[in-house]
DNA sequence: CTTTCATATGAATCTCTATTCATATGATAA
DNA sequence: TTATCATATGAATAGAGATTCATATGAAAG
């Protein structure tokens, strides 16, 4: 009711649609795991093989203890899990769903070329 | 070479298949607009129906200014696009992508359920 | 058991970004 | 033209998050 116009209707409508606040909130956060370009390269390295953890950081010339720092926040969503081999922890994906959403990204790129 | 163990082998196998930087900075910055809660919200409600600014703060509770900001966001992004009627601006989403990828979010969300 | 290697982690720093406030723009109505 | 409404935008602030540094943990080798 700030403004003077209305559009009461619509908002209700709209309003009635809409999930929960907190099934938007975990949508962000997922998507957030995404928006970064470490975690990208991470999980997009992990497409091609299971990787220990100072491979990934040689690969992507990144200090051993960040890309341990973000290991962690996929972990702890469930995308990648990780076992033992002796001393070295090997990486994998846990879940093929980050491979469909990133693809659908991948495809919104290369088709729209024109920016 | 940081490391004692080898596995140079990996590396370069996995860096053959790697996209360029600049297509993962690029995919790291599509995901990032989805990774934030009102971002999220706006998308959301334009997949019911079209809306103008107001209606969308009015909506979600917030500053006209905030949602504006974020509008601007999403349109450089070209999610989202809007026409003028009269002296309100009504924006729509510009990209069917968006509601596929979103839905494969959603779905990750809604199957793995144990958290 | 001591040393070394691989990884994890806490604290600090620095950067990025979302929101707010104030104001500008742009269109319509009077 | 002037007043009003809808939106946009720049600057400032505050908060989140990524990286680094130093160090802890934990396993294996000697």
């Amino acid at each position: 009711m700030a403004h003077k116009h209305d559009h009461s209707q619509a908002i209700i409508e709209v309003t009635r649609q809409l999930p929960s606040d907190e099934l938007l909130c975990d949508l962000g956060d997922l998507f957030k795991l995404f928006g970064d370009t470490t975690r990208m390269k991470i999980l997009y390295s992990l497409f091609e093989s299971e990787l220990c953890v100072c491979a990934i950081a040689e690969l992507l010339k990144m200090e051993q203890s960040a890309i341990s720092h973000q290991l962690k926040i996929l972990k702890d969503a469930k995308l990648v899990a990780c076992r033992r081999s002796g001393r070295t922890n090997i990486y994998f994906l846990a879940d093929d769903h980050v491979r469909t959403i990133i693809g659908q990204g991948y495809e919104h790129l290369t088709e729209g070329k024109e920016d």
